[in-house]
DNA sequence: GGTATTATTGCTAATAATTTGTACTAACGT
DNA sequence: ACGTTAGTACAAATTATTAGCAATAATACC
């Protein structure tokens, strides 16, 4: 589906602003983002934005469920597309470097939890933290995904 | 164990303010507090004390195992005594309450994800979110939890 | 106990992250 | 195309938290 069409979907206008904002989530070689890692990143890729504007399209993102915010332990909130399942998050306190995972069990014991204390529940989140294996072994993350996308393929325009 | 023992043990030095803050901790009917309640009670309680104080306290006592620090969904940071186990948090969206819980399932499996991704764990933050029963059955939570102490019995002084 | 040494406090001012106000534009239904 | 309404950019405001610093209080030593 396109760009357009998701926003128009998610009952929000079609406005420049946002078609970078969500290519640039799309594209990014980064899945979890800041908002300043989002603004900075289209700068560098020669787009103009305003950062007021892209915490309010972020927010006004995830209000449409277009995105997933979470606020990892001790830094600013972080952002990611919400395209594929549920998931949990392990950060590794060392790179940076965020795994996702999902495993039933945990979910369906969550679940028998919250039932058992008479909650109905809405969301969740479980973020683990530890040092990754690249650390451990390397010393350093293979991958460096603090890296942003320099151009952005899509959202050319014109 | 004596508050003053405890802070001692923790390597920090007997002070006043942070006798008051421990003791407010300890004494206050609501477990989960954010600086600035803990902050508030006190002044409620006719006791003197600064708010960079209370903030620079329980960074200390976090640092030192006293407390644990909890960044529940969208707001500031709670600090709760570190006097049980660990457990995880359920946390109702209507009234604030909070409930307590720990799941043997969960966290082993917790440790299998991370041991097959490679991670070293140090920890971790499950934080549910739901409404609870109170509010559900009653329309509003049965015991207010916001209410802080007027007076602090302990930390009186001379 | 009295005094030196040094950590700690309580202001107040500074930050950091995010939100708001507002005058200016762009989107889109007709 | 036009008008209405929503969205944007930029600056200024907020909110939560931290930093700077002179005044104080807590051990250490005589
Ligand atoms: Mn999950
Ligand atoms: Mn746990
Ligand atoms: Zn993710
Ligand atoms: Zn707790």
């Amino acid at each position: 589906m396109s760009s357009s069409a998701e926003l128009k979907k998610a009952g929000l206008k079609t406005t420049l602003p946002r078609l970078k904002i969500l290519s640039m989530l799309e594209n990014a070689s980064i899945r979890h983002m800041t908002a300043e890692d989002v603004y900075k990143s289209l700068l560098d890729s020669g787009e103009e934005i305003g950062l007021a504007t892209v915490y309010r399209v972020l927010t006004q993102f995830e209000n449409a469920g277009l995105v997933i915010r979470h606020n990892f332990e001790g830094g600013r909130s972080v952002f990611e597309l919400n395209d594929e399942g549920h998931h949990d998050h392990l950060v590794c306190m060392e790179c940076g470097d965020v795994f996702e995972f999902y495993d039933k069990a945990i979910e369906e014991r969550q679940q028998k939890v919250a039932d058992e204390s008479g909650f109905v529940l809405d969301n969740h989140s479980l973020y683990m933290y530890g040092v990754c294996e690249g650390i451990r072994k390397n010393g350093k993350c293979s991958i460096n995904k603090r890296k942003l996308p320099s151009i952005l393929t899509t959202s050319k325009r014109r």
